[in-house]
RNA sequence: GCGAGUGUAGCUCAGCUGGUAGAGCACAACCUUGCCAAGGUUGGGGUCGCGCGUUCGAAUCGCGUCACUCGCUCCA
């Protein structure tokens, strides 16, 4: 699959009613998109199969917890620390560093000079690099060109950069908790769900009387301020999060975590259509792990602009529950009565993005049947927006009448759409660009026997059925 | 955030070197049509992303801004 199709995809989506993208009237938000009448089902659709796969399972309970919290889950979860990173551009060649990471890369000589700038002592340690990079972010200003007069070097070119003033790049949304800016409280709306789950385990253990291995699952919206949006919908600041973080005993991390990496790539062929081909694990390099993990996983699809991860499969150890032990001072451990021990359980994170899986599932069931010239979105059916379209062969003999009766007969049990308009060939066409399973068509023979024809998307076949006959047709057929 | 490109009707686009907007599809109404789009008639819909400037006059030129795409960069 091409990027040209992510273009058609999109399209689509504006034309059907799938996806629009944000305040458009007034010239648009950056990566900011709504979902319309045919997405908001197909999102829910999604959510609903990972919902019940997840909770139905007997030792995983839900919750839904705020996406307001108090400043200092932040704190313990690192978040405060680990992601506000200061940065400097080089004019000279518009290279962008991490300034802790460039200053790993000078010459001692480099570093003394900017520990003699801003009165330091030059210990040859992180300390060292941190308190530099922190006192060229606090005074930028005053600091403004340390980096260049210290002469240090671009890696990428060798030369002494032009630097820019350091940066600070904020990947949580600050606001403002109470009416007034002043009395009010700074706090951030969530980077992941996660940590509204962990400041609720033990509550969430006690009242379902769950023993360890327990999962608790979340859907919830999530806010990162990205540095580069884009992709469509792929990467969005606002985002829909399903994270289910699974308990075990310290012992038990890595089966735990073979077991849900397969549940997890298994969830994606049987419940959501998508195919083994277009699927596979990423696994994260050792320096590449995130500040609290310990194996990690990424499934990733393979999208028109490449391979892409929609889901995370993360071993967080305890590191989580003992950081906020630590900061609130409130025991965070588990106890395990039979065994009378008590420990802080080890974290499996399955982590993943709806709006990412419905990309995906779009991009899987976008077709273009050359030979009927038609689009077809072969999404499952329990995926479909709508089930069943019902149409009128003619607009005219009754026939618009009978088929409203069966419109509302079929309804009661599959979401359907009644569809009058243009020629019945048209009709179809429409709904094969909306992903619509099955169309049925009232002609002058059912007025008489009870007969309608069903029409499957996908094969383009017809068939002649009795009108009660139609769910049973759909259940086989689906 | 930097660089390049793009921004005209719901969608896809045309509009030459400036003279105040078009097509196809889609949509709506009526006719036609007895099962797989594109038949007929009619109609709705655009201050050409937004702002400022140059000009007698700007969709067309310049600057700024917003959004999208691509490349760097970043990515829990």
């Amino acid at each position: 699959m091409s990027k040209k199709h992510l273009d058609k995809i999109v399209s689509l989506c504006k034309r059907k009613g799938f996806v629009f993208p944000n305040s458009e009237i007034y010239g648009g938000l950056k990566a900011s998109y709504d979902y319309g009448p045919l997405g908001v089902d197909l999102k829910r659709a999604i959510s609903e199969k990972w919902w019940k796969v997840m909770t139905h399972n007997s030792n995983i309970v839900g919750l839904d917890s705020s996406i307001m919290v108090h400043p200092d889950v932040w704190e313990a979860s690192g978040h405060v620390a680990n992601f506000n990173d200061p940065m400097t551009d080089n004019k000279d060649n518009k290279k962008r560093y991490r300034i802790d990471d460039l200053l790993l890369q000078q010459k001692n000589k480099v570093i003394d000079a900017l520990c003699e700038m801003i009165s330091i002592e030059n210990n040859n340690d992180n300390n060292t690099i941190d308190k530099i990079s922190s006192t060229l972010l606090n005074d930028a200003n005053k600091y403004n060109d340390a980096l260049e007069s210290a002469g240090v070097v671009d890696p990428f070119s060798g030369n002494v950069g032009k630097w820019t003033q350091a940066t600070q790049f904020n990947l949580m949304f600050k606001t403002n908790a109470g009416p007034s800016e002043k009395t009010g409280k700074s706090i951030y709306l969530r980077p992941e769900t996660a940590q509204g789950i962990y400041i609720n385990y033990l509550l969430v253990q006690n009242s379902m009387r769950l023993k360890v291995p327990f999962g608790i699952a979340q859907i919830g919206k999530a806010f990162r301020n990205e540095i580069i949006a884009r992709n469509f919908i792929f990467r969005t600041r606002e985002f829909e999060q399903m994270e289910m973080q699974y308990f075990v005993h310290p012992s038990e991390d890595e089966s735990s975590m073979n077991f849900w990496k397969k549940q997890r790539m298994d969830f994606y062929s049987s419940e959501l259509g998508i195919s083994n081909k277009n699927l596979k694990f990423h696994q994260h390099s050792k320096d590449a792990l995130a500040h609290y993990a310990k194996d990690a996983f990424d499934i990733e699809y393979n999208f028109p602009f490449g391979w892409g991860e929609v889901e995370g499969i993360h071993n967080r150890t305890d590191f989580d529950l003992k950081e906020h032990e630590k900061l609130s001072g409130k025991n965070m451990m588990y106890f395990d009565a039979i065994k009378n021990e008590k420990y802080h359980p080890y974290i499996i994170e399955t982590s993943t993005g709806l709006n990412r899986l419905f990309l995906m599932v779009l991009c899987e069931a976008y077709h273009e049947d050359t030979e009927n010239n038609r689009i077809v979105l072969k999404l499952p059916f329990d995926l479909a927006p709508n089930k069943i379209v019902v149409c009128p062969l003619l607009k005219k003999d009754g026939l618009p009448d009978k088929a409203k009766e069966i419109f509302d007969i079929v309804s009661s049990d599959h979401k359907c759409i009644y569809d009058e308009q243009g020629s019945i060939g048209k009709r179809y066409y429409r709904q094969d660009e909306a992903g619509t399973p099955f169309g049925i068509t009232i002609d002058h023979e059912t007025l008489d026997n009870n007969t309608v024809t069903i029409r499957e998307r996908d094969s383009m076949e017809q068939h002649r059925i009795s009108l009660d006959k139609i769910l049973e047709f759909v259940s086989k057929n689906k």
